[in-house]
DNA sequence: GAAAAAAACTACTGGTCAGTAGATGGAAAT
DNA sequence: ATTTCCATCTACTGACCAGTAGTTTTTTTC
């Protein structure tokens, strides 16, 4: 979580930039060598500045840590509501897109979603209620359009709207074995997932 | 790891009984505060011994957590090996009877998968190899099963044997929300399991 | 261009922890 | 009863690291 959130400058664009930078590497290394194992030396080194640079954009290691574990689910979750908001032809093509899109984001933020899932327990109890909340959030949401899509009858009866957790599973599962350089594609993946996510659903 | 395995006798089986003590403790202090931020001093402490006595059983802090990692995954190997062996039906209920089976395990286990997932990155490289070696080869079983059900048609032509790693995340995607204490109990969540895991196969 | 302010750095501390050397004490062997 | 042996313990070390105090460098302001 950035320190400040404040009118658009010059000098809080530099300010972002610089946070940014600071999450991205963090979640690098955070990925590769833990979070617990991974100093602040290091991501300092890797960023060519010094620890105490680190201190002046965010409060303690926890917070870096935080900003990371909050990219991938609020960025989920903002698509989430866009196309839950926008025009479509039936529940089926909804979650199809909502899953397409979701998976999209979770693939292109891999590195962030594990950090997230692997060092969750090592955010204060304050950071980590309130990702949390994002979560169920999103859950809950999948949760009503499955089950609004069951009364239209777009989906099998037999559907219980609790596949929600199920196909969100099938999403955060994803980054922990793709890999960029295996031999499917991301677009391979994420066409696969959709077709579980409907198949799950009872939507065939 | 444990150190040694071999004949049995009185003495060993007391070996064996502390070490398996000791991959107990450990995992669930693992499970709760992570591996490097969990001390040798603190496992030792629940124990009720002394740091150097561990070190008696186990080279050194890696060697127990590699213990742990192997117990979800080759627990799950034998259990689909003895099933793949007995008699089914079919495919369809040979594939719901492992299913049901492994996600049991997963749930008994739960808290030795969930460290096994987050802390794999700590394994030794060789480590690492042998249990990746396990999981690849429970994966490849799935797969070929799949193949033969839908061969012999009793799974959607049109599934992909690559549904057996969407239904492997299914199955490792539990222990990260699934507790005994939820409204959902075990029976539960593996009638649901088993469910999904059939519509994924197409099976339905 | 000098003074003030902001940004980043150097150098340190206090605490932690994996791993070890050598002591101790009790059980088995003679 | 004495010696040997084994399990476990006490006490330590060397390295590491989050966080900070105070200084230097750079930028902004006037």
């Amino acid at each position: 979580m950035p320190r400040k959130a404040s009118k658009p400058s010059i000098k809080n664009e530099f300010t972002a930039f610089k946070t940014n930078r600071i999450v991205e590497v963090a979640s690098h290394l955070f990925y590769e060598r833990g979070y617990s194992s991974c100093t602040l030396d290091h991501v300092a080194e890797r960023l060519g500045v010094t620890k105490p640079f680190l201190y002046s954009y965010f409060k303690n290691k926890e917070a870096i840590l935080a900003a990371i574990c909050e990219v991938g689910i609020s960025e989920s979750l903002s698509v989430l509501e866009r196309t839950l908001a926008g025009e479509h032809a039936d529940h089926r093509a909804l979650l199809a897109e909502v899953v397409r899109q979701v998976g999209r984001i979770v693939i292109d933020r891999q590195e962030y979603v594990v950090v997230y899932q692997r060092e969750m327990k090592h955010l204060s109890a304050k950071d980590h209620e309130r990702i949390l909340r994002l979560r169920h959030s999103f859950d809950h949401q999948i949760a009503e359009l499955i089950r609004e899509g069951v009364e239209a009858g777009e989906f099998r009866e037999d559907t219980d709207s609790f596949v929600a957790v199920w196909i969100g599973g099938l999403i955060s599962w994803i980054p922990t074995w793709y890999s960029p350089q295996g031999q499917k594609s991301a677009a391979d993946v994420i066409d696969q997932l959709v077709d579980a996510a409907m198949r799950l659903a009872g939507a065939e």
